[in-house]
DNA sequence: ACTGTTATGTTGACACTGTATACATTTATG
DNA sequence: CATAAATGTATACAGTGTCAACATAACAGT
């Protein structure tokens, strides 16, 4: 059999000069063939042994990177947030001086990233995971990301755009907004809620309108 | 033994004329445990056996009444649904010619429901169930809820108070925002998010008057 | 280079899960 | 009362999470 161990980072984060340990960074790859894995089907029915199947240790390997299988998915909700942030970073600075504009785009990267990732996105606030400080990642990922949020409102505030008003709370707005939306999405609970069929990036659209504006008649 | 078969139907629903089978109205029974159960823990934790034996039935009973264990889980999910219609409805009604009212109303009932059930909520918008047709009950209670939302738009909109727009759009903005705080109270991402600590009630206040007046400023 | 310690992977076992099958019992219906 | 349908039980099996015992590879210190 001329067939030789292949090594597959997986996702970026090293060179190849640190292979520490006899599988190069299974623990990675472990996190990885999960996320994959879990968006074939859904959290209930993914499995620890599936998992190390896929990566191709024994089924008790994973439990060398992993307390639990708990601490497994918190390991993927914990990628998740992380992208979250990058790319509600990356959103924001396409246009620096538009914090209306940086909102819708942000608004984008968040449904986008989430529809890419549907299972992940239960994952991340779907309640499996327990919310106490049980997995610190995850709380400070989380807080990054509305970190970035928190900055386009202040942004708005200063250049006059924005009304005055708390700034955490202002923000809040903007995030359940574009969060419901996007679990709403997700969920597939607006085909059985919406007569018409519109483009996502259409409701993205209205409802962000609709924040800055409100609701009420002028 | 003097121990009779006890019979409590659990949720109303029925006079005792009719107990059809051996035990009284398993069915119901078993979903009624079974929530109790699943509020206990979390979804991923809830067996089918432990709810069969919560009942005092064998581990196989439940299959004379559900297809399979993802069967019950959307039982549970349609008893969910059909109290958050029933929420909105009574929430509504309590203040007949004020829209705005209303929407702060139904939003006070959608989070404190939900938070009286959340692993239930989680269950609802989670995506353990399928989005396609499997369980058409769950789409229509659904669409039977946000019905409710659409005729307070449209009230508004007739009197005057509401801008003018796509009812459905418009409905589905403040649907997002309310949804969008309370799966993160529900999933408990708010406390890592916020540096102060809130009342849920001014949080949803403070979210319904962002949404009625927009974030721009005046 | 040898040794022991630590990190990592494997094998086997156990209790528990969902669920199919075969059987038993109760109720409804002729 | 007999028979069919509805409902509950007993048993069995493959798959699951996870523990304990063992094996091996990397490293640290002599």
């Amino acid at each position: 059999m001329n067939q030789t161990k292949i090594k597959k980072p997986c996702a970026g984060m090293g060179g190849d000069s640190e292979k520490p340990y006899h599988h190069g960074d299974l623990q990675q790859e472990l996190l990885c063939a999960a996320g994959r894995l879990l968006e074939e089907s859904n959290v209930a029915k993914l499995s620890m042994r599936a998992v190390a199947k896929e990566v191709g240790v024994s089924h008790t390997a994973p439990y060398r990177h992993f307390k639990d299988k708990e601490s497994l998915l918190a390991g993927i909700a914990g990628q998740g947030f992380q992208m979250l942030s990058a790319q509600m970073a990356t959103a924001t600075a396409t246009l620096p001086h538009d914090p209306a504009g940086q909102i819708l785009q942000a608004g984008y990267a968040y449904v986008e990233l989430a529809l890419t990732h549907p299972q992940c996105t239960q994952l991340m606030f779907g309640g499996i995971l327990p919310c106490d400080d049980t997995y610190p990642e995850l709380r400070s990922a989380g807080q990054n990301a509305f970190q970035g949020l928190k900055t386009i409102i202040e942004d708005g505030q200063r250049s006059g755009i924005f009304k005055a008003g708390d700034i955490e709370l202002l923000s809040l707005s903007v995030w359940s907004g574009i969060h419901g939306l996007t679990l709403l999405l997700v969920g597939g609970n607006l085909p059985e809620i919406l007569s018409e069929d519109f483009e996502n990036r259409d409701l993205i659209r209205s409802i962000v309108r609709d924040m800055l504006e409100g609701l009420v008649a002028h």
